[in-house]
Order: structure tokens, then sequence, then C-alpha cells
DNA sequence: TGTACATCAGTGAACGCGCGTTCACTGATGTAC
DNA sequence: TGTACATCAGTGAACGCGCGTTCACTGATGTAC
């Protein structure tokens, strides 16, 4: 079990900390990012707007928690795809990047208001902070190392790698941002199917291009 | 010249509505469109905020304009470049899904804030008019014409045309959207040698398919 | 185990802010004769 | 061309709203002896 440190009292802020975060999704969920009030939050939980200040130091310090658990979740959950052995696949760099990417889409379609904070129209008057760029890079290593691995042979192997992750990324993006946004919304599109054939035709393009991975 | 109608009232009445307008684009540039307000862009225009219900019924109405206006700057843009006898390429189905293609880019980049209150995080609250509705398809129709006069002989031609135009849209979206949203800064990407890449990219993986067309 | 004290979560009043929107009005402008 | 009238753009005061944030405070809770 997680040990985790302080009494009661760091017992019982953890508890408010997370309620009042678990309320500020269900707030930005509903009526966006730039929606996030504290007031609203604390007269939910039966507080005054106040008494948040015991625990956060101001509504863009709150904004800042949301957006950095949101960006370690991705990551969390990137690095536990690019580790594991894959399921439907042998363990090979193609099939954790498959497994990457449907990950990332589990991830956005059950939470796609985080994905839009993350990744989507910036938060007007919003900066975020520098450990946001760490952990996004975070995010981006394992599909990084995932391309790397797929490139054995050529003199410029880093630069390959990196274009073709962000080739990845923007094409996953591109389905993954328009079907957060309800872009999709009334077009008789089965993204199931979109997501799976992207994934696919990204990755088997690289594989007619480098035939010496293509078998396995 | 476009005759307009009306006299000299109806005039002024034009003027303001255009200044209101760009005055409202440069706000939604700098605080995002959830920060747009009438007050604001009154006073910027050295007016009181209750002139403005003079041309607009709401301050939603005023957003429903600009959403509109943006959608038939696209409409206009995405009908020229597929009626328009291509540049720099024949004639063919391929140059013009390219030259629409750029098209769409050069709006973007130009109008970052246009292109992410169309395609980006949904504005919270509002709810779109049916005529944006038509507008996107009248941006859709020109794509999907281009993919389904690349595909003459198949069974089912209409859904592989529209499968290939969503694709089409999603991967040009992908890189448009992280580049207006700002998240290729500090990245060090060069995004019109990754936009060039993806519209050929596309482009050419048809061509493959579809030998027929291939040699021009 | 019992008491005295320190810590600190939460309150309630108040601040200044900007917003959308309404209303009765004023006064300039265009129009009809 | 000149006057009388109607139109209508814009004003200023006012409404109620919700926001972030501060401050001095109360009173419950945990801690040290």
């Amino acid at each position: 079990m997680t040990q985790v440190s302080g009494g009661p009292r760091a017992r019982y802020r953890r508890q408010v900390r997370n309620e009042v975060e678990a309320l500020a999704w269900e707030q930005i969920t509903q009526a966006g990012a730039s929606a996030l009030s504290l007031k609203a939050i604390a007269t939910r939980m039966g507080m005054t707007a106040p008494a948040l200040y015991r625990y956060y130091g101001s509504r863009d310090e709150l904004l800042t928690q949301l957006i950095l658990s949101a960006y370690q979740e991705v990551a969390e959950l990137i690095e536990a795809s690019s580790i594991k052995e894959p399921v439907d696949d042998k363990a090979t760099p193609t099939g954790r990047l498959t497994d990457i990417a449907r990950a990332l889409r589990r991830w956005a379609v059950m939470h796609p208001q985080r994905y839009l904070l993350l990744y989507g129209t910036p938060v007007p008057g919003y900066h975020a902070p520098a450990e946001a760029t760490t952990l996004a890079q975070r995010i981006f290593a394992p599909i990084l190392a995932g391309f790397a691995a797929l490139h054995h042979d050529s003199t410029n192997q880093d630069s390959w790698a990196f274009h073709r992750s962000v080739i990845f990324w923007t094409r996953l993006h591109g389905v993954l941002s328009l079907e957060s946004a309800g872009h999709f919304d009334g077009m008789q599109i089965d993204v199931d199917r979109l997501y799976e054939a992207e994934i696919q035709g990204l990755l088997s393009e690289i594989a007619a291009q480098a035939p010496d991975i293509a078998g396995g």
C-alpha cells in the first residue's frame, strides 16, 4: 500500500483538494476552462469561497494543478503502454506505438475536456508553468523512442524519428481533437475505425520504408 | 463594382458593423472568444454599450455573425481553389486538393483565432445556428468532389471518397490546430515542410492505390 | 487521563471589477411636401 | 429651396449578476505537558 505522509489534518486537506478538483473538472466539462470559478466550487461544497484560499493561492493555481495532473495522467498512461508487453501484438516498437495510440484515445474519449485543456485552444490569459513543458516532453519521449527503434541504419536517425513522431502526434491529434470537441457529431463517422486506420496506415507506411523491421 | 443597397443611413450602419466586427476579432485574438464583450467594443469605439443594441440583438448574435463570416471566408477560399486552374500543377483533382489544402493553411496562419473559432474547442454555452452546418458542408463539398474524381471504378465510390475526405480533413486539422494554438512553439518544427509532407503523403498514397489516375 | 495552548479550517462582510441588458430620453439626420 | 415631421443612432442611469480576492474573526481540532 502506498503510505502517505501526514496526520489526520493532512489527510483531510488531501480529501478537500480531491473534492475541489473533481468539482473543477465537472465545471470545466460543462462550461469550459475559462468558466472555472472558485466561488462556484465552494458553494457546491457547502463552503464559502475564501475557505478555498487555504488550499490554493489563487484561481490560476488551481487551474495549473488541473493541467499538471492531466499531463501526469497522460504521461503515466503512455509510459505504461510503452513498457508493458503489448497485448494483441508482439513486443515490437510497432506494437508499442499502437498501444500508445490506443491508450491515448481511450483517455481522450473518457475525458474529452482534459484532452482539450492540454491540446486544444489555449485558455486565454493563462500561461502554463515550466513544469508542464517537462511533462509534455515525458509524454513525447516514448513515442520518439518507438520510432527510433524502428530505424537503425540511417545516418540521421534522430531527425527521422523526430519527424515521424511529430507526424504520429499530429495525425492522432487531428482525430482526437475533432472528436473531443464534438466536430464529428452528426457526420456519421465511425471514429473507432478511422482512428485504427490512421494508426495502421502510418505504421505500415514505415514498415514499407524499413523492411528490416517489417517482418516482426 | 458591387452595387450595395440603401442610402447613407444604410451605408453608415454597414461601416459601424464592420468596425464592431474588426474590433471583436481583435478582442478574440487577444483574450479568446469567451472574452468577447459588447461593452469593451463600444468603449473602444468611443460609444456606450447600449448603442450596439441598434446593430446586434445580443452578444451571442455578434458571435454568430463572426462565426458565420469566418465560415463564409473559408468556403469562398476553398471554392476558389477548387475551381481555378491550379498554378504549379496540372488541373487534376490531385492538384486541386493540394491547392485547397494550401489555401486553408494560408488562411489559418493569417487568422489563427478564426480557425480555432471554427474548428477548435467549442465556445462554452454557445450553440451555432443551423446556417453554420450548411456552410460547413459547403466547405466539405469540394474536398469530397476532389476525391470522388480520383476514384471512378469501384462500386462504393461514395464511401471511399467520404472516408478519404475525412482523413484529409483530420490530417490537415492535426497540423493546423496545433499550429494555430501555438503548440508547436519552441519545438523547432518546420511546419511548412510538415504540412507539405502531409499533403503529398496522403495524395501519393492514393495515387498508388488508383494507378489509373496516378500518371496525370 | 486531563488540561492548557497553539494551530488552522472556515466564516461573513466587504472591496472593486466587468459583464449583458432594459429603458426613457435627446438630438442629429434624412424625407416629404 | 425651405420648412415640418418622422426616423433612428446614441446617451446615461440603472438593474442584477458573478467573479477574485482581502481581512479580521471564530471555533473546532490536534498537541504538548
